[in-house]
DNA sequence: CTTGACCTTCAAGTTACCTTGAGGGTGTAG
DNA sequence: CTACACCCTCAAGGTAACTTGAAGGTCAAG
């Protein structure tokens, strides 16, 4: 079997693996953590995933990219992404309650954005002359 | 030494750690790793910080929420934040690049988002009924 | 001058998220 | 049939970022 395209629709851990970008034994220890498993298992035991699992993956990645932890994204998941699962009050509120952390986490990439924005339009600002220069001199102290 | 407000600049590692929402602990070990150190120790061995620590400790742990580690932020604070250091060509392309990395999580940050907000709206759109257990069970039984 | 809330250092423990290694089966190409 | 590139399980190891614990110094208040 060597590496070709998902020929039907499912493809081995290796094949998952290289379309998401991930290793396999990280796509087996999601499986142990209940974060994504294959879709079934062929007769000689090998997991075999649908294409669906890449794109999970890619959701999973950048979540994770973005400072959820694997708990929080076993909770994402099971709230379903495209993939409902019930929807009754609790659920929405706990998706509501998701989407606030999720605006949360713009305002704290909002602020990091907005640092080093400000870092590198100084550093345009003072151009050929460089603040270490500025910064060895004595009296001045701590600019705001 | 009862908590008091920083009365003249100087504050002691409780008071940082309180104004900042960490623990002292956590403080001690930005120190060990660089990360953040105390502006001077006071004659018996104290920790004390000024003001703009605190700015600091929010910049950090804005940055840790939307998943950049200590050693990146190490870097970043490097680079300046505030407080130019050097802007050559080099600092600049560094500062341009991190950037860049904000700008990807940027982007994860609204996948995921987009993902919790497709998810809510079908959880509302399917109100009172569940779309979901209707395409699991497309035949017959009903929930509720 | 003792109490109690602070502070100190050093070392060890914890949790999350993988990675690495050993030992062994599977399946197709030559 | 033999390579060889896949796959399997199980167990141990590793790194980051803290947290916890032990043993003890500091200092304003009573």
């Amino acid at each position: 079997m060597t590496t070709k395209a998902q020929t039907d629709e499912l493809m081995t851990i290796g094949q998952v693996a290289q379309a998401a970008g991930v290793t396999t034994p990280t796509l087996r220890y999601y499986e142990e953590e209940g974060i994504l498993s294959p879709t079934t298992r062929s007769r000689a035991g090998y997991r075999l995933y649908d294409a669906q699992a890449v794109e999970q993956l890619q959701f999973i990645r950048s979540a994770q990219a973005v400072g959820f932890t694997l708990d929080d994204i076993r909770t994402l998941l099971s709230l379903d992404i495209g993939n409902a699962k019930s929807c009754q009050a609790e659920v929405q509120g706990l998706l509501t309650q998701r989407l606030g952390e999720v605006n949360e986490k713009m305002k704290d990439l909002k602020r990091v954005q907005a640092a080093l924005g400000r870092a590198l339009d100084q550093c345009r600002r003072s151009n050929g002359e460089c603040a270490v220069i500025k910064k060895i001199r004595p009296a001045g102290k701590r600019r705001r």
